[in-house]
DNA sequence: GATGCGTCTTGACCCAAGTCAACTGATTGG
DNA sequence: CCAATCAGTTGACTTGGGTCAAGACGCATC
């Protein structure tokens, strides 16, 4: 599509270093960003300071919506991180004068959302083994379409970040892992896991239970 | 917008009774629908049994989403319901010839994608008490946007439905609807609730949680 | 107005995950 | 190199919600 050459030109490259906020949940979203390298945490806080993570974001994934007036999540920086920024208006007004590129906005927001509700499925139904390992596979099969291929899957955020994503606290996502370990299905290793049989173990009921890419 | 008199024009009435599928997850979604009366409730299935309610459909609401080549979720009637067919084609037609309608769908998804995403929030955080005291609220004040007020809010669904929308067992719903009363917060009638002080047992640390109306 | 079925409630018991706490291992900075 | 700090693991104990089972209630249909 030769729009998206023009879409480069609206951009200005940022950066973030570890753990810093890009922005936050109710803010005026003036910008939007575009994710060109590391990892994004994607949260929403409850007032006593309780946190649902919603996403890890990684590269080719937008953050924030267009049309959208406030930013509804915050996102702050899992390691290094570079972005793509871009002014809403100039966006919005880019966006409206193609199309096409609505139609990829859409088609943007129907993938986010039926990513939201596999996540709900798995919130409201499974165990925390479930979970852990359905997290596992999904985030492998995510980053096999933007790096390629290895074995032993690189595990950038910290357990509390996985137990956020999950709904689950921190020590049943240590506790898991080890099980999961113990079982000959996973090894841990410093900031990552190795996957070798986990798929077996998402097998429900003879189908295996296949969610978003 | 005068582009919506036209789309009037693309839809046929169908009609569902209580109870009966409107369509089914993954199959090819060359329908869309609107909903115009009744409550609908969009749902996935897990291959064993295990089922996730996504949400309530309300009248206004869309089911299905354009571009969208399958169903992500089933639909089925909660009491009589009926409904706008369009045809996908005919909807996916009629929309790109249309900026404005393409600016109102992604409004739509924008909006689709923040409800999943608090919903997220609450089953990753809530005890079983937050859940049903912020559904019952949420609930509340969607109907108020929509019927006129009246201080007994009906709940069309049964108590299945519910715990499967907040992730419990309707033993736990059914339960804490109980206790809800007995904290004289609410009161349990045939088919709905009567809601009194609950906005307080929402207080989380001093400041009220308010997610999606 | 009896019968039967589906929905809802309630009770007793149990277990997966949460809590609290101690400890180990990695990382950073002086 | 050694503190100091933070991330992660592991253990002992508790508990909220799940499970199983009995009963009550509502509401159709005959």
């Amino acid at each position: 599509m030769p729009e998206l050459r023009e879409l480069q030109r609206l951009a200005t490259q940022v950066y973030f270093r570890s753990g810093k906020t890009i922005f936050s949940e109710r803010a005026v979203a003036d910008t939007v960003f575009g994710l060109s390298q590391g990892v994004v945490r994607l949260y929403k806080l409850l007032p006593d300071g309780r946190r649902q993570v919603l996403a890890f974001a990684l590269p080719g994934d937008f953050l924030g919506m267009p049309f959208a007036e406030r930013y509804n999540f915050s996102a702050d920086a899992i390691g290094e991180v570079s972005l793509c920024r871009y002014s809403r208006d100039d966006l919005t007004r880019f966006i409206q004068s193609s199309p096409n590129i609505m139609r990829l906005i859409i088609e943007f927001a129907i993938r986010e959302l039926d990513m939201a509700q596999d996540q709900l499925l798995l919130l409201g139904n499974g165990s925390a083994e479930e979970k852990v390992a359905m997290f596992l596979v999904s985030w492998r099969n995510r980053l096999a379409r933007i790096t390629p291929f290895s074995e032993t899957v690189p595990l950038p955020m910290r357990r509390q970040d996985i137990a956020d994503f999950l709904g689950l606290k921190l020590e049943t996502v240590s506790r898991t892992l080890a099980k999961l370990e113990q079982k000959n299905v996973i090894r841990i290793v410093p900031k990552g896991v190795f996957l070798t049989g986990l798929e077996h173990t998402l097998m429900v009921t003879g189908r295996t239970y296949q969610p978003q890419i």
